[in-house]
RNA sequence: GUGCCCAUAGCUCAGCCGGUAGAGCGCUGGAUUGUGGUUCCAGAUGUCACGGGUUCGAUCCCCGUUGGGCACCCCA
C-alpha cells in the first residue's frame, strides 16, 4: 500500500510555521482597520465563465491554469486562480454600490493555479488582498499603495521595490501596441531567441527581457508613458505627485505588464531581493472595466492587489528565527488523585486566562524535562502530599527555586489580571 | 508545458572503482523510586523515493514514474 502524500504543488504549513502566518494575518487585518478596508469572504470556487470572461481568454491563467471540472449537473466550475473577479462578482451581486461611500474589501485565502511548482511558485498558494471599488480617482491608487507600503513595512519586510507603471486605457493602448509592433519588425533580428518569439506571441514581453545584449536596442522601442492620451497622462501624474507627497519612494516601470487582460491605467508590482525567480511579491493595478466585463451596468471602477503570502513569509523567514509559543504553566501530576485534581486546576487556571499543559507522564524527572523541552516559565508539582495539604510545589524554570503556594494563591498569580506580575 | 540538476534515518548530510549503510542533531531508556537544562552510558533509527533493467551481486550504472530545486514561460 501506498502511503498517501499532500499532491504536487501543495504543502502542509506546519507549526510554529502557521502560528507565523496567523501573526501575520492578524498584523495585516489590524492594518486594513486603519483603512476603513472591511473583509470579504467568497467561494473557493466559482462558475468558470466568471474568470474567462472577467481575467480574460487569453491569458496563461485562463487558458493552461485552471483548475476546471464538471459538476454533477454538467455546468463548469473552476477552483478561483485569483479573487479580483470574484470580489466584482459579489460587488455586483450584492448591490455593494448601494452602501455608503467607496468599498474597501480585504481577503486572505487559498488560490490555485496548476504551474510547474518551484520556489514559491505553488499550486495551491495565498494571497492578501485587496480591492477599492466605487472610484476611479488617482488619489484612490495612491492610497492603495500607501496601504501596500505599510503592510509590507509593518510586517517587517525590507528591501523591496516599488514598481509603477500606468498601461493606459482602452484609447491609447491599443496605439502603443501598434507602435511597439513597428518598432520591433526593424530590431528583432537583433534580439536574443525568445524576444524574436515574443515580438510575435507577446510583444509587450520583449521590454521586460533581462538579456543585457538586448537593453540597447529595447532602450529604442516605444514607452507606453509616452504614448498615454490625456487623461490617462494627467491621472498617472496625479498618482506620483500624490506618492512623492507621502515620501513613498517609487520607480517608474514603463516594462511593467501584468499578466491579467483587466487592468488599465495604474499598474504595480513590488519586488523584493531574496525570493530568487519568483522575486515578485504582490501585483495589482486599476480594472475600470472589469464590472462591464461580466456584464454589469453599474459603474464599477476599481483598483486592487494581492500579496503572495507564501513569498511574503519566504521574505520574513530570513529574520524571524524559531518563534515559539511560551507556556505559562506546566502541571505534573505524580499519580492517579493528583492528575484529577490537576485536570480541575488546570480549567480554572486556563479560565483566568494561562496557558496550561498538564503532563502525563507520573515520573517527575519526565515531567520536568517535557516542562523544559516545551518551554514553560513554571512547573507545578502536585503528587500525594499536594492533595493531602492544598498547598503545591511551585517551581520557576528559570531560577530552579520552588516554594509552596495554595489553590488560590496559584489562580490568583496566573489569572490574566496580574500577568505581568508573572 | 520545455530544458538541466537532484532524491540515503524525523532533520542536516557522508558513503571511494558496483560487494545489501554511517556521522551530528533530535528521539527512547539508564546513571537519579519526587526534580529539567550541563555531563556520561546504552538503544532504535532505514523498503537507500517508487517500478523495472544490466550484473554472480545495485544506494552506486541504465530506463521509466513520482517528488523537489534551478532556468524558460508566467505570476503571487
Amino acid at each position: 500500500m501506498v502511503v498517501i502524500k499532500a499532491v504536487r504543488g501543495t504543502r502542509d504549513i506546519l507549526p510554529p510555521v502557521a502560528g507565523a502566518w496567523a501573526e501575520v494575518e492578524s498584523k495585516v487585518r489590524c492594518i486594513f482597520r486603519r483603512y476603513r478596508c472591511e473583509e470579504i469572504r467568497t467561494p473557493a470556487f466559482e462558475e468558470s465563465e466568471l474568470f474567462s470572461r472577467g481575467v480574460g481568454e487569453e491569458t496563461d491563467i485562463v487558458s493552461k491554469e485552471m483548475y476546471t471540472f464538471t459538476d454533477r449537473d454538467g455546468s463548469s466550475i473552476t477552483l478561483r486562480p485569483e479573487n479580483t473577479a470574484s470580489v466584482m462578482r459579489a460587488y455586483i451581486e450584492h448591490r455593494l454600490d448601494q452602501r455608503p461611500g467607496i468599498q474597501k474589501l480585504f481577503y486572505i485565502g487559498p488560490m490555485f493555479r496548476r504551474e510547474r511548482p518551484q520556489k514559491g511558485r505553488y499550486r495551491q498558494f495565498h494571497q492578501i488582498g485587496a480591492e477599492v471599488i466605487g472610484s476611479d480617482r488617482p488619489e484612490v491608487d495612491a492610497e492603495v499603495i500607501t496601504l501596500v507600503y505599510d503592510l509590507l513595512q509593518e510586517t517587517g519586510v525590507d528591501d523591496f521595490r516599488i514598481l509603477l507603471n500606468s498601461v493606459g486605457c482602452s484609447d491609447c493602448r491599443p496605439v502603443f501596441l501598434a507602435r511597439l509592433k513597428d518598432s520591433l519588425v526593424s530590431v528583432k533580428k537583433e534580439l536574443c531567441q525568445d524576444c524574436q518569439r515574443r515580438s510575435e506571441t507577446n510583444p509587450l514581453r520583449v521590454l521586460d527581457c533581462k538579456v543585457s545584449a538586448d537593453q540597447q536596442f529595447i532602450d529604442q522601442l516605444p514607452s507606453i508613458v509616452d504614448s498615454h492620451c490625456q487623461s490617462c497622462r494627467e491621472h498617472f501624474e496625479v498618482v506620483k505627485g500624490t506618492l512623492t507627497d507621502l515620501h513613498i519612494p517609487f520607480t517608474i516601470q514603463p516594462r511593467l505588464v501584468r499578466g491579467l487582460d483587466y487592468y488599465m491605467r495604474t499598474t504595480f508590482e513590488f519586488t523584493q531581493g531574496t525570493l530568487g525567480a519568483q522575486n515578485s511579491i504582490l501585483g495589482g493595478g486599476r480594472y475600470d472595466g472589469l464590472a462591464a466585463q461580466l456584464g454589469s451596468r453599474i459603474y464599477a471602477p476599481g483598483i486592487g492587489f494581492s500579496i503572495g503570502q507564501d513569498r511574503l513569509m519566504m521574505a520574513l523567514e530570513e529574520r524571524c528565527g524559531q518563534r515559539r509559543d511560551s507556556l505559562d504553566l506546566f502541571l505534573a501530576p505524580l499519580g492517579v488523585p493528583a492528575a484529577r485534581l490537576c485536570a480541575v486546576l488546570a480549567h480554572e487556571l486556563r479560565g483566568g486566562g494561562a496557558t496550561v499543559e498538564v503532563g502525563v507522564d507520573a515520573k517527575l524527572k519526565r515531567a520536568l524535562e517535557l516542562a523544559h523541552k516545551l518551554n514553560a516559565r513554571y512547573t507545578l508539582i502536585v503528587g500525594d502530599d499536594e492533595v493531602r495539604t492544598g498547598q503545591f510545589l511551585l517551581k520557576d524554570m528559570s531560577t530552579g527555586s520552588q516554594e509552596l503556594v495554595s489553590r488560590q494563591h496559584l489562580l490568583s498569580k496566573f489569572s490574566t489580571a496580574t500577568e505581568h506580575g508573572i
